[in-house]
RNA sequence: CGGGGCGUAGCGCAGCCUGGUUAGCGCGCCUGCCUUGGGAGCAGGAGGUCGGAGGUUCGAAUCCUCUCGCCCCGACCA
């Protein structure tokens, strides 16, 4: 390609809207542009990155056995009846009628209907296994959208769908896309881990996140240094405390505290760590003000509890709610004799002697002790774990990361198969459910990703395998035949050689050229100018650390593709 | 939806508080000259319903009301 004839509008400045550095490039170096919150156009450069992407998923899910295929975005309502969700989706789903009135939405996600065709298609063990997948923009009206690509309404997403006859056969392909995952975040160039993940709305078993590592994700993640584990902060099980405290048990007490309200002053005021006070939240868990008492420094971890108790929606109660359930304000509460469902953190179990709320205003108990004082009743693992928390697999220390979800893997189990009634026969013609898994990839929010790991102060630096072109080479003196001849002949032999090339032919100055083969991120920049006349090589600069070296032109081609099938970069 | 902020040329911004001729600056764009190894220089030029509507006023980018859009912080997710 020509850059004459390439649109890449590249702007010297940021614009002002974008805050993470992916964003910033990714509108710096044309790759898009913003229609409006969360919904973005992809010009020639950036599609074509977004291409590369595709094109290692569609490999390495085709290489896994799987099937592409393309399923429509609008979808019927009646569909997202029957599965439940069209009432559970929430506002994410946006929901339309047609010119007939029907009811509509545009598809977040596809398993309605690709359990719709599975219903209709597979009626036999002899069809199974299958594993179904497409490329395809979603929509999913976010709530906030924002980093650009990063969270965008509407994104590319490659979804696949495995049917099964059972439980381990659903397990096997559930490790198979596990394994192409692997591969395919693997030959992108990025760095990744794949981590234990919460099942979510989505529903099922269990599931693993695949998370790029960058300080910009939202997502945190713990990681164990000593052996491979690893898990989503709200999935990370905390073990139970190891020891118990023994202390004699000391007689309960009462204690004034007019207006401590805050767990700070609270301490401050009576004298004591916050370890040695456990604090007691009420949160309204589908309407019901539950409780949930835990030691005073740590964090809850809503989504835990939200799996224990097996409801929708789970926030922390309001003020009034809590009046209203308890009789007691706020800053105040205890569990003894708290007249609502009271969770115990697993923690409060080794814990003696502690401080709560009195459930009473202006007063707080001491010596507070299990069993004696509590009744403890439903004990659990509810808070968030925490950097120094040991590795709940092997006991080692743990490490807090930030990292980008790009891929997401579920076994679902028969949850939609049962409520669509997709029914296979097996070998003894008994009818059974098909046991499914999904497996998303966020193909355009890889590519952010891709840029967030990797770029300097200068712009992008590809990974080789995402770069649309791997090699620019510039033309440093377009009115000069000689030298534009020996660029031209450079850029016709690395086409040949099969290596995807782009000619900055532009009639620009050098620094302008400089600048924006910085900026686009090219792995490779071979210079032609009047350094050449001087001794008859072109200079190769690898755009990931600036190595420079001199290569004859006629030798360029097996040059550069020694380096990048070299796999160094 | 709650909280905070911003809408002035393609991009980045100033002007607004304290209303007053023709609304400015940098970058980009067009023409010419010049220059050619890190976003050059000179000269000339195009480009604006100051987000929109209403109001106050002799007079509104500026003050008031409403409205739309966008960005940032919280609950969701690839």
């Amino acid at each position: 390609m020509r850059y004459t004839n390439l649109f890449v509008p590249t702007l010297k400045e940021s614009p002002a809207e974008a805050e993470v550095i992916s964003h910033q490039l990714m509108l710096r170096a044309g790759f898009i542009r913003k229609l409006t919150s969360g919904i973005y156009t992809y010009l020639p450069y950036g599609l074509a990155a977004i291409r590369r992407v595709e094109s290692i998923v569609r490999e390495e899910m085709n290489r896994a056995g799987a099937q592409e295929i393309l399923m429509p975005m609008v979808q019927p309502a009646d569909l997202w009846r029957e599965s439940g969700r069209y009432l559970k989706y929430g506002p994410e789903l946006l929901r339309f009628t047609d010119r007939h009135e029907r009811e509509s939405c545009l598809g977040p996600t596809h398993e309605e209907v690709i359990t719709d065709i599975a219903r209709r298609e597979i009626h036999s063990y002899r069809d199974l296994p299958v594993n179904l997948y497409q490329i395809q923009t979603k929509f999913r009206d976010e709530i906030r959208p924002r980093f650009g690509l990063m969270r965008g309404r509407e994104f590319i997403m490659k979804d696949a769908y495995s049917f099964d006859i059972d439980d381990k056969a659903a397990e096997q392909s559930y490790r198979a896309m596990h394994d192409a995952y692997t591969r395919i975040f693997s030959r992108c160039g990025l760095d990744f881990r794949c981590v234990e993940a919460d099942s979510g709305a989505i529903g099922g078993s269990f599931s693993h996140e695949f998370m790029v590592l960058a300080e910009t994700g939202e997502d945190t993640i713990a990681v164990c240094t000593a052996c491979s584990w690893a898990a989503n902060l709200e999935k990370a099980a905390v073990l139970p405390p190891r020891q118990k405290n023994i202390a004699a048990m000391l007689p309960l007490g009462e204690v004034e505290t007019v207006g401590k309200k805050k767990v700070a002053t609270v301490c401050e005021f009576l004298g004591i760590p916050t370890t040695a006070l456990a604090k007691t939240i009420v949160f309204t868990a589908d309407g019901v003000a539950v409780a949930l008492l835990i030691r005073a420094d740590r964090e809850v971890e809503l989504v835990k509890i939200k799996n224990y108790l097996g409801v929708q929606e789970l926030r922390v109660a309001e003020e009034k709610e809590i009046f209203d359930a308890v009789g007691v304000a706020v800053g105040y509460l205890g569990p003894v004799a708290l007249p609502i469902r009271l969770l115990v953190d697993q923690e409060i179990t080794g814990m003696a002697n502690f401080t709560t709320g009195a459930n009473r205003k202006n007063y707080h108990l001491v010596n507070v002790n299990p069993n004696r004082d509590v009744l403890l009743k439903e004990v659990g693992d509810f808070r968030r774990i925490d950097g120094d928390d040991p590795c709940p697999s092997c006991g080692g220390p743990l490490q807090l990361i930030q990292g980008i979800e790009v891929g997401h893997i579920f076994k679902l189990g028969t949850a939609y198969s049962e409520t669509l009634k997709a029914y296979y026969q097996d070998q003894n013609g008994n009818e059974k459910p098909l046991v499914m898994g999904c497996y998303g990839i966020g193909v355009s929010r890889v590519v952010a990703a891709a840029i967030e790991q990797n770029h300097d102060k200068n712009g992008i630096i590809f990974p080789v395998p995402l770069a649309p072109y791997q090699v620019v080479v510039l033309n440093l003196a377009t009115d000069d035949d000689e030298l534009t001849a020996v660029a031209e002949t450079i850029y016709a032999d690395l086409q040949a050689a099969g290596i995807e090339t782009l000619l900055d032919d532009r009639g620009e100055r050098p620094g302008v050229k400089f600048k924006d083969a910085d900026l686009l991120g090219f792995p490779y920049r071979v210079t032609v100018g009047k350094r050449f006349r001087e001794h008859g090589m072109a200079e190769v600069v690898r755009r990931r650390d600036g190595r420079s070296e001199a290569c004859a032109p006629a030798e360029l081609a097996g040059f550069l593709g020694d380096r990048l099938s070299g796999g160094s970069d």
